[in-house]
DNA sequence: TTTCGAGTTTCAAATAGTGGAACCACATCT
DNA sequence: AGATGTGGTTCCACTATTTGAAACTCGAAA
């Protein structure tokens, strides 16, 4: 009755083809030329570029008529803009984030999991002050960042394996996680000590202390980090943070809890 | 054989649709319930049903199964990082902006045109921040404010008489610009000075000074300023900061010039 | 001038979207 | 309990929309 899963996303409609050729468009990286979309995808010439010009006057595409490229337009921006604000976890958090930053004197990264995928939601780095979408709205992998691990071995069963399932398991450090196995026998660690470590798992010299962030036992929202780098602190030392870190992600739980529910009538 | 202005904007098939919902979504600033969009929304019950289904399979809303709520999906998000990262402005903007900043103690603002309306899509905050309304992402009037004007002011006819359609010419405070004709006997001003001012126009105790960015003669692609409150600055000190901000404008408008033409084979 | 490739338009076929109405589940009245 | 209501989901015949092969246009290269 309803779509089942296909890794490629299943595309719903006509709507669902036209968001993959955004997706293309993202994929490309810089503006692209028509026929660079053409090739790249399976339409026919005369579907893509009619998809192209309703998504161009729709905004959603930004067509530069002098070299003939299309990218991404503002109106995702704008969008997402709005999507930031609205969402019940970013937001609320922004004040919490700020004091365990200040406290810690280190980077930390606010996530949430989207599609088996992390995605940083907000930063703030010691050092400088605010830095939007250099930073939020960037994706990771979930099997292999504290983030991601934390968030995974907090969500329901078939959430995690769905999620699992759709991991790469690729090694990009010889500390990498680099099969369901270990990661699973990981996230059971991860349960009974309530926070998450990465190892140099994804980055060489880069370690964080990661907690879940719940708005209810059992729903995890997103997950909080304390990253530094191994010229910094060794990873006993992270543990320090932990105090802090777990107390900011409880209270960001909360808030968001109550966020959801704000005093009505 | 092309769309003509039409300020609901003109629902171009099914996508259209589909992102009307999208801005529904957004227009309700948080979580909405499916009845909730169903009475602002022209479809009929089934038809908008089925787009929401889509839109949320695809990541573009996200939908709480607890409180029963459709909100903007972190696709949207992912997109717009992705947006924002291949912009030939923002990037390329980010150090002159940072050194702008720092030079002129002041907030710095970067923004580009989108239907009529201005778009920030970067920021820099001085040290001590002031309190108003802006982050990137976030959209204001162009008739209003000194990034608008300064942009309206280098567009093409053409463009600039679509832009000025669109302007509401509210009047938020007494210094506002309330009719077209005073903004373009502005804008005249503005293209014989080479820079704009606010003057209070948007916000009270709230003034800028704005350039705009020139990827080649004739061609605007954004604009920058740099704001303070009155009770930091008079108007006439502002003046003080334009070689450092026409400087900063020139330099961001040469290299998203050449970023555009990136040393090919 | 001819050729070529990129981009744009046409048009009949049929797929995909539409929406009125029925349906279901659950909460709230009587 | 039974009746009534509300918010959400599904059906299905109708047709508007999308489709895509092919034809066309334009500019530049041969």
């Amino acid at each position: 009755m309803n779509t089942q899963a296909q890794p490629p996303a299943a595309s719903d409609g006509t709507v669902g083809k036209a968001l993959d050729v955004l997706d293309q468009v993202a994929a490309y990286g810089r503006p692209v030329r028509f026929s660079a979309l053409l090739e790249a995808s399976a339409l026919p010439k005369a579907t893509l570029y009619r998809l192209v010009q309703t998504l161009t006057n729709q905004g959603m595409l930004a067509y530069d008529p002098e070299r003939q490229t299309y990218a991404l337009g503002l109106r995702l921006v704008r969008l997402a803009h709005t999507a930031w604000k609205q969402s019940s976890l970013a937001p609320v958090a922004r004040p919490f984030i700020d004091v365990l930053a200040e406290d810690a004197g280190e980077t930390v990264h606010l996530a949430q999991m989207d599609s088996g995928q992390v995605i940083y939601v907000d930063k703030r780095n010691a050092a400088e002050p605010i830095e939007m979408f250099s930073q939020a709205g960037k994706v990771g992998p979930a099997y292999c960042t504290g983030v991601g691990k934390a968030m995974l071995a907090y969500m329901g069963q078939e959430a995690r394996d769905a999620a699992i399932d759709r991991q790469s398991f690729y090694a990009h450090t010889p500390a990498t996680l680099d099969s369901p196995e270990k990661l699973l026998r990981e996230l059971d660690q991860i349960r009974a000590a309530g926070h998450a470590f990465d190892r140099e798992e994804h980055e060489p010299g880069i370690i964080c202390i990661a907690a879940p962030i719940l708005s209810s036992p059992g729903r995890v929202i997103g997950a909080l980090s304390i990253t530094t780098s191994t010229r910094r602190h060794t990873l006993d030392e992270l543990i320090n943070f932990r105090p802090a870190l777990i107390r900011a992600a409880e209270a960001i739980g909360a808030a968001a809890h109550d966020w959801q529910f704000p005093t009505d009538t």
